[in-house]
DNA sequence: TCCCAGGTAGATC
DNA sequence: GATCTACATGGG
């Protein structure tokens, strides 16, 4: 639930076809959408992605402070993109707290600032972070461009290329794991094939857990084989709405460690700093971390 | 060629 | 309980 002091206002206006927001704060749209919570995205130009979410594929365009959403009906805004890019919540305040007394944050939040998380659907949380476990952000984006192009529905084109929706649950219950091994998933795909029925039976589905405490969904999603403690921290943050999940992988382990630790630890101990320290702000907290980790690397490694 | 990747399950100590 | 290892596949 959103209290009252976290909504914002906006000016949004329209032309003929599209939706423009003039005033955006605290968005930078490459930065939310290439910093690892989503992966289906193309980066058209240095302004333009086309994105793939909720059964719809849209062209947006940032410019300084104002975003066009491209080709979209005012009731596509209101009922899907508005909730998407999480575009009521006052991020301002929310890193003004992570900000106060703490160095790492204030530097981590100076370059990776315009990070918003996203809400995302549960099935496509859960499957696309099934696929993460033990393999590189490119990969995974290319398992599950693979899978929506054989398994989804076309939605629409930009420039020849054809984009697809994320497949429905029916769909993902009968693809063998012969299947899910074409589309390159490896060893997950026996994993991908036991959580896709437990979605289509029900027994585990975002309206049940949505209902549940964080860690009574959490213990379900672990119920399932190839579902531990990160991939379900994911679901929870992004596919679900609980922003207090801090998910713990191998890039915010060695940031953490550097940071706020000087030496190598666990990652229990990381995961129990992290929940005393952010509390209810640990998945804000958690993305701008991983962010800033990852853009310290590509400039070592660009030196 | 080698190391590693938004980890996890199962074996072993 | 805590630690070790296999796992598919390809990027760098």
């Amino acid at each position: 639930m959103m209290t009252k002091e976290e909504v914002i206002s906006l000016k949004i206006t329209r032309d003929d076809k599209n939706i423009i927001i003039q005033d955006i704060k605290d968005f930078t749209l490459s930065q939310t959408l290439e910093c690892g919570q989503c992966f289906r995205y193309d980066k058209i130009s240095e302004e333009d992605y086309i994105i793939v979410a909720w059964k719809r594929m849209l062209h947006l365009r940032q410019e300084n402070d104002t975003i066009t959403f491209y080709n979209t009906s005012t009731e596509e805004y209101e009922t899907i993109w508005k909730n998407y890019f999480d575009i009521d919540r006052d991020y301002g305040k929310i890193k003004e707290i992570l900000k106060a007394d703490d160095e790492n944050m204030t530097k981590a939040i100076a370059t990776q600032g315009g990070i918003r998380i996203l809400n995302q659907e549960f099935n496509e949380t859960l499957i696309s972070f099934i696929i993460s476990q033990n393999q590189q952000i490119v990969r995974i984006r290319q398992i599950i461009a693979a899978l929506c192009e054989k398994y989804g529905e076309p939605l629409g084109e930009y420039e020849g290329k054809t984009y697809y929706s994320f497949p429905d649950t029916d769909v993902l219950a009968n693809i063998t794991e012969e299947g899910y091994r074409e589309c390159k998933a490896g060893f997950r795909a026996k994993y991908l094939c036991e959580a896709a029925k437990a979605l289509q039976s029900g027994s585990v589905s975002g309206e049940l857990l949505r209902q549940m405490t964080r860690e009574e969904a959490q213990e379900q999603l672990i119920g399932l084989k190839g579902v531990g403690k990160k991939v379900s921290d994911c679901t929870l943050l992004f596919g679900l709405g609980f922003r207090e999940a801090f998910p713990v992988d191998v890039w915010v382990k060695r940031i953490m460690e550097e940071l706020y630790f000087g030496r190598d630890v666990k990652k229990e101990l990381i995961q129990e700093f992290a929940c005393e320290k952010f509390g209810k702000y640990g998945g804000y907290a958690q993305q701008y971390l991983f962010a800033y980790a990852r853009e310290n690397a590509n400039k070592k490694s660009k030196t």
